[in-house]
DNA sequence: GATAAGGTCCGTAGTAACTACGGGGTCAAG
DNA sequence: CTTGACCCCGTAGTTACTACGGACCTTATC
């Protein structure tokens, strides 16, 4: 398996060819050798870094925390507690979320519940939202 | 109570006042009229609309999506349904979202808790990470 | 060998929904 | 009259990409 092109590389990992170059720009991935003809030249180690960077984007990993992974995840590194902490970091930020989410769920289903049952006079969903009824504990932080 | 300036605006709706000139900007908020020296000056229809923006905002609903809201809630429209569809597709976007991090938590809390029991000699975190192992039903469609 | 199709190069701009900055004019108080 | 608070505007930065466009390069076909 001689080297890879990036449309190659791309392909092997699931990623685009232009996120490959973005992640290089960001320093997620390494300045890559070129060929005579100045193309990117890739080997098999960066299909497995760029498929570890994309598995980490799917479990909702910023760029900045895959850096510090890919770190700790250097060969010779033992520690797990770090990678633990980071982790648990960004599993209690999912399950903040999660929260937040449930309780709009429930207030989105039971305004729209709320018309179907009513013959309402006005619409309960634009009733909530011109009144200031929405329970404060609400404010979700970023959607 | 007498017109008010854009700050004050921001303060009685509970929004940045940066965001009102944005919101003006990308035609959420109407062009106010303005004084001799050219400040904006507001009216309390105004305070309702944006209050009526800032909370569908929490709600979650996108930019695009409140225009649509603040057209169906103009006085002299009946219509519910339309408002009814709208929310629906949004309770189930809503839904998906929850779904799916229910699925990153599970897998988040898993790899943690074998973390800790294990004396593994791999880290689990890095091990999922570094593994094609990540079942293809989480693959989350963005954050 | 010429030509056409397809791959790659690069920098730049656009996306969502703001937030922040910088340089300037305005207004009220002391 | 000067200080500080307020407001004006346009522009750039944020996150994680995606898309564009013009210019090379490579491969296949004629």
């Amino acid at each position: 398996m001689r080297p890879l092109t990036i449309a190659k590389l791309a392909e092997a990992s699931g990623v685009h060819m232009e996120t490959v170059r973005y992640y290089e720009r960001v320093g997620l991935m390494p300045k890559p050798s070129r060929t005579a003809s100045n193309y990117r030249s890739y080997g098999p180690e960066h299909v497995e870094r760029l498929s570890f960077i994309r598995r980490a984007r799917e479990i909702g990993f910023s760029i900045g925390e895959i850096k510090e992974l890919l770190v700790l995840a250097e060969p010779g590194r033992t520690s797990c507690t770090e990678v633990q902490t980071l982790t648990a970091a960004h599993l209690g930020k999912v399950r903040t979320k999660i929260a937040d989410l449930s309780k709009l769920e429930a207030i989105l289903a039971g305004a729209l519940e709320r018309c179907l049952v009513e013959p309402a006079p006005v619409c309960p969903v634009l009733g909530m939202l011109a009144s200031p009824r929405i329970p404060e504990s609400v404010r979700s932080r970023r959607d």
